[in-house]
DNA sequence: GGATCGATCGGCT
DNA sequence: GCCGATCGATCCG
């Protein structure tokens, strides 16, 4: 199957939240490859999104988001975790989603002594958790993924019929009541890797 | 230069 | 369910 390219991302930011679910992400490491299908994603939209990292604007941490579509937007935070987002929407526009949980696929042996030997639904059912299992840092942050050379990219797999998705309001963000009501967290219905 | 706090996780009650 | 860990970016002075 293809790598998604710039096209897929260069989209509407909910259209491309929706259409992860199903995908899958992979991650080349030391020759491995080691991959999950997207389970569960959250949509963050612009300066007016008061949940969204460039609420302030643009600043050196969240300048990922304001460059073109198809890199990864890693940040760090509460001073061990690191989170995995895909930038979306056009250059200049600071939106990307949150790849909040995966089932994982292959190199699930890798996965687990990266994790601490945890039990397996506890792999990569969160947005930490995927980044520790996947071997994503913040050297990540800015990097390329839909190039055809990449260490970490989206493969295209089958759509998930609409009966499959569920949407509701973001976890743990704060906000004005806009942010926290808004429904763009996305995933799988009845997944057992799907966060919380 | 110093204080604050976070798009989380895991351990403990 | 609650709380501590842990650190860098950000903001204020």
């Amino acid at each position: 199957m293809a790598h998604l390219g710039r096209d897929f991302f260069a989209r509407d930011t909910l259209a491309v939240a929706r259409e992860l679910l199903g995908q899958r992400l992979v991650r080349i490491w030391e020759g491995e490859r080691l991959s999950g299908c997207v389970v569960e994603v959250e949509a963050y939209i612009g300066e007016e999104d008061q949940a969204c990292h460039a609420r302030c604007g643009r600043t050196k941490r969240n300048a990922t988001m304001y460059g073109p579509p198809g890199h990864a937007y890693v940040y760090f935070v509460y001073g061990m975790h690191h989170c995995l987002n895909v930038v979306t929407g056009r250059k200049g526009f600071p939106a990307a989603v949150l790849i909040r949980a995966l089932e994982p696929l292959e190199g699930i042996e890798v996965m687990r002594a990266r994790r601490g030997g945890r039990a397996d639904v506890e792999l990569t059912s969160g947005p930490a958790r995927l980044c520790q299992a996947l071997g994503i840092d913040r050297r990540f942050d800015g990097v390329d993924l839909c190039v055809p050379d990449a260490s970490l990219f989206v493969e295209k797999s089958g759509a998930l019929p609409d009966v499959a998705v569920t949407t509701g309001p973001r976890v743990g963000v704060r906000g004005d009541e806009a942010a926290l009501a808004a429904p763009w967290r996305f995933y799988v219905q009845d997944n057992g890797y799907v966060s919380r």
